[in-house]
DNA sequence: ATGCATGAGCT
DNA sequence: GCTCATGCATA
């Protein structure tokens, strides 16, 4: 919060469990109602996608915001390459039979029931905002509702400019290809534009992550290996990163279905080949290190305001003495990672918990007034209740929260 | 495994 | 200036 264009900023948590948001700023799940509806005007699917600004009210858990930010753990368990001969015949499957692999495991493997959420990793609990992992029984799967474009492709191997990491080791796209795969590359955003996307289920995804991992690690392939090698298989490189992503499942669902068919591809050719590793190889910007602290502040405004406005990107940069850029990318970012990480099972999420209140407490507090401090029942951690502002009121919701005579930066 | 960054395409 | 796909750099 700004005075003066240079004046101190104060942490959102210093001042927003005495905050005042006006009723029509701030909607409440209707007691014994759906606590993802956010109202008649506005989509299940708007709500989904991030149009709606989550609000924390620190004092509804009698906690502050960061304080309790449970510490990020160590990644999972690390990968324990098997020989080859020690991978039983279930883990080695061809690619394919995936299919039956994948009916399979969906037999073999106890599926949470419907509406059932996956516990998210403790590295992905930020004060009370929850970010679980998408998993097909939680995932409403948007990308697989969308409508394809005309005329639009995804899986076809050429259609991915080579990264910067493998342009020396790819041969680099001539510039028709360049062209080319920037439009495919438009149209196949969150899988649309890509029949194929129809046909392909969260199941699929999830076993076929599974599936590639197993073999990758037991054929001796390490993710950038395999990012590599897809060059040589596909004409189309990966870095590690993604890789990584794919098997983690923490790509977007339209991103999964579009790399699909070329990991297919992959995993069926190196199984073909009698020698998979024959296919082997054998003025970017210096990476800001934020602090924890600068972090945590970052992180208390989004919860707060999760699309600041240019001149607030502006003030808070020069608060936390940033460049700009780092701050609106910074913002972006972590927007994307809420979006991936969030989407379809926040809501489920924050349905469940609403409900566990409601069953504790059943006369949710009215607008405006001081709020009980107490944990949050039914959960062992410091969870925060969230509340939904439409997108169009979110900025004015939050200026609303700002204490008198610090509104000026609006646009 | 993940944080910060880039760039195309779009609004 | 945003979303999205993607990657370098690093924890």
């Amino acid at each position: 919060i700004y005075e003066s264009s240079s004046a101190v900023l104060q942490e959102p948590s210093a001042f927003v469990h005495n905050a005042f948001v006006p009723p029509q700023q701030l909607r409440f799940p209707a007691l014994g109602g759906d606590y993802r509806q956010p109202g008649p005007e506005v989509s299940e699917q708007q709500a989904y996608s991030g149009n709606w600004c989550q609000v924390i009210v620190p004092d509804y858990a009698g906690q502050v915001l960061g304080v309790n930010m449970t510490p990020q753990t160590p990644g999972r368990s690390p990968l324990v390459a098997k020989p080859v001969e020690q991978v039983t015949g279930q883990e080695m499957r061809s690619a394919h039979d995936f299919d039956a692999f994948a009916s399979e495991q969906k037999i073999m493997q106890p599926q949470p029931s419907p509406g059932h959420l996956v516990p998210p990793s403790a590295s992905a609990m930020h004060h009370g905002v929850c970010y679980p992992q998408w998993s097909a029984s939680s995932c409403n799967m948007s990308g697989a509702t969308a409508t394809p474009a005309p005329g639009g492709t995804v899986s076809t191997c050429s259609s991915i400019v080579p990264t910067q990491a493998a342009a020396s080791a790819a041969a680099p796209a001539p510039a028709s290809a360049r062209t080319q795969s920037a439009c495919n590359r438009r149209s196949s955003q969150g899988g649309r534009g890509n029949p194929e996307v129809e046909n392909i289920s969260m199941e699929e995804l999830e076993a076929f992550a599974k599936l590639l991992k197993q073999k990758r690690v037991a054929l001796g392939f390490t993710q950038a290996d395999l990012g590599i090698s897809l060059g040589k298989l596909c004409g189309r490189v990966f870095s590690q990163t993604t890789i990584c992503r794919f098997e983690a499942l923490q790509l977007s669902f339209g991103n999964m279905c579009a790399l699909l068919p070329v990991l297919k591809r992959w995993l069926a050719e190196v199984e073909a080949s009698d020698n998979p590793h024959e296919v082997r190889f054998s003025t970017r910007k210096n990476r800001t290190s934020l602090s924890d602290e600068t972090r945590q502040s970052l992180e208390n405004w989004y919860s707060v305001c999760p699309r600041p406005t240019a001149q607030q990107i502006t003030q808070l940069s020069t608060s936390l003495e940033l460049h700009r850029d780092v701050v609106r990318v910074w913002f972006c970012n972590r927007r994307q990672k809420g979006k991936r990480l969030d989407e379809n099972s926040a809501e489920e999420k924050n349905q469940h918990l609403a409900f566990q209140y409601i069953q504790c407490h059943p006369q949710m507090p009215q607008y405006g007034m001081t709020l009980p401090a107490q944990g949050f029942p039914g959960s062992g951690h410091p969870v925060l209740p969230a509340m939904y502002v439409p997108p169009s009121q979110s900025t004015e919701a939050y200026n609303q929260v700002l204490p008198h005579g610090l509104h000026h930066f609006r646009d």
